[in-house]
DNA sequence: CGTGAGCGG
């Protein structure tokens, strides 16, 4: 079950999430998203865990919780080929020069 | 590189 963590503090990162996620069952991945520029944090990331009933017990205990001064939200992640790509050839990079 | 929207590689 991947998991999307919205509004999250910018001191969690990475093994942050995996600590909150541990207690509710084996948590497969976690990842912070940080920005690409600054590599700081986002305030978001994903958690991916093995036991659907697990991933969706933390879904509901974790929503609306606060977590480092910040109330997070927790729900489920939306495949990632929803978002616009702008690569059209997986492994085939191509000049980012706009028109 | 802006730190606040919320979906990454």
């Amino acid at each position: 079950m991947n998991i999307y963590i919205a509004n999250l503090s910018f001191d969690v990162h990475d093994d942050d999430l995996r600590n909150i996620f541990a207690p509710y069952g084996e948590v497969t991945s976690a990842k912070v998203i940080t920005d690409k520029a600054t590599g700081r944090s986002r305030g978001f990331g994903f958690v991916e865990m093995a036991d659907e009933a697990a991933s969706t017990k933390a879904i509901a205990e974790l929503n609306g919780t606060t977590v480092e001064n910040r109330t997070i939200g927790v729900t489920v992640a939306k495949p990632k080929g929803d978002r616009p790509s702008r690569d059209f050839n997986s492994g085939k990079s191509y000049n980012e020069n706009r028109y």
